[in-house]
DNA sequence: TCACTTTCTTGACATATGTCGAAGAGGTAG
DNA sequence: CTACCTCTTCGACATATGTCAAGAAAGTGA
C-alpha cells in the first residue's frame, strides 16, 4: 500500500482507453484506482459524504456525523481516516472541533474515469 | 445481504439528491451502492472489465482472462461471479466456453451516481 | 493549573475477502 | 461410454476490514 497515492488525474481512464494503445489497464493503475473506489464503497462512508455535501460549504464536524450514523465516535474517525486517505475528503481543526470538507474533484475523477467511451 | 439488488437506475444520486427532500442518503441506498462499489473495487476485478470493454463485442472467456491476470482459475472464477452478482456482467455459456459480457449501463449508472450536481 | 469537551489512537475481536488445491459439473468428441 | 476440456464449487487459509472500549491528545475556559 503506497503512503501517497497518484495524482487521480494521473489514472488512464477505465474504458476510453486511447483507441490505439495497447488494451488493458496497468496493475499500477488499477490499483491506485481500486483503493480510491475502496475508501467509496462503504454504506458508512457513503452517508458520511452526502450528508458533507449537502450542507453549507460541503462540510460538516465530527459531532454532528457521529449522530448521522449509529456507530462509535473511534468508528466514525476510522472512516473519515479513510476517505481522508483516498483524498475525498480535507480536515481542519476549528477550536476543539475538527470539520471536513468534500473535495468534489476527487469524486469527479473517480466519475469520469468509469465513463465508457461510448457515451 | 440481499439476494437481488435494487435496479441501479432506482439508485438516488448521491449528490443531486432532490434540491428540497430531506438531505442525505438513505441506508438502504447506501448499502446498495456500497456493493456495487465494492465489486468494482479490486484492481483484479477492474483489470478483467477493462480487458473486456476493448474486446470486440465487450466480452471475453475464461480461458482467455486468467492469463491476464496472473491468477488461478477458480481465483479468476470468483472474481467473475462477483462482477456478475454486482450486475455489471453477464455470463453465457457457448461449447465449452464461458463468455462474460459486460453491462455497460451499469458502469454508467455507478458513473452518474457520483457525479456531482455542481458538475 | 485544573476541569471539561471534542477528537484521535491503540488494542482486541469478529467478520469479510482474496487466494489456492482438489474435486465436481457441464459440454465435446473419439 | 470414455476420455478430455473448460469452468465452477468446496474447503481451507492468511490477510484486510469494520467495530468497540479504554485511554491519550488537543484545545477551551475557570
Amino acid at each position: 500500500m503506497p503512503k501517497t497515492l497518484p495524482m487521480l488525474q494521473d489514472l488512464s481512464p477505465i474504458c476510453c482507453a486511447p483507441l490505439g494503445s495497447s488494451s488493458g489497464l496497468s496493475p499500477g493503475d488499477a490499483l491506485a484506482l481500486a483503493l480510491r473506489l475502496k475508501a467509496l464503497a462503504d454504506p458508512v462512508r457513503l452517508q458520511l459524504l452526502v450528508h458533507m455535501l449537502n450542507q453549507p460549504g460541503q462540510e460538516a464536524c465530527t459531532c454532528e456525523l457521529a449522530p448521522l450514523v449509529e456507530l462509535s465516535e473511534p468508528t466514525i474517525s476510522h472512516h473519515l481516516k479513510k476517505l481522508e486517505g483516498a483524498g475525498l475528503v480535507v480536515k481542519e481543526r476549528r477550536g476543539m472541533s475538527v470539520y471536513y470538507q468534500v473535495v468534489p474533484e476527487a469524486i469527479h475523477a473517480i466519475a469520469q474515469t468509469l465513463h465508457l467511451k461510448c457515451c
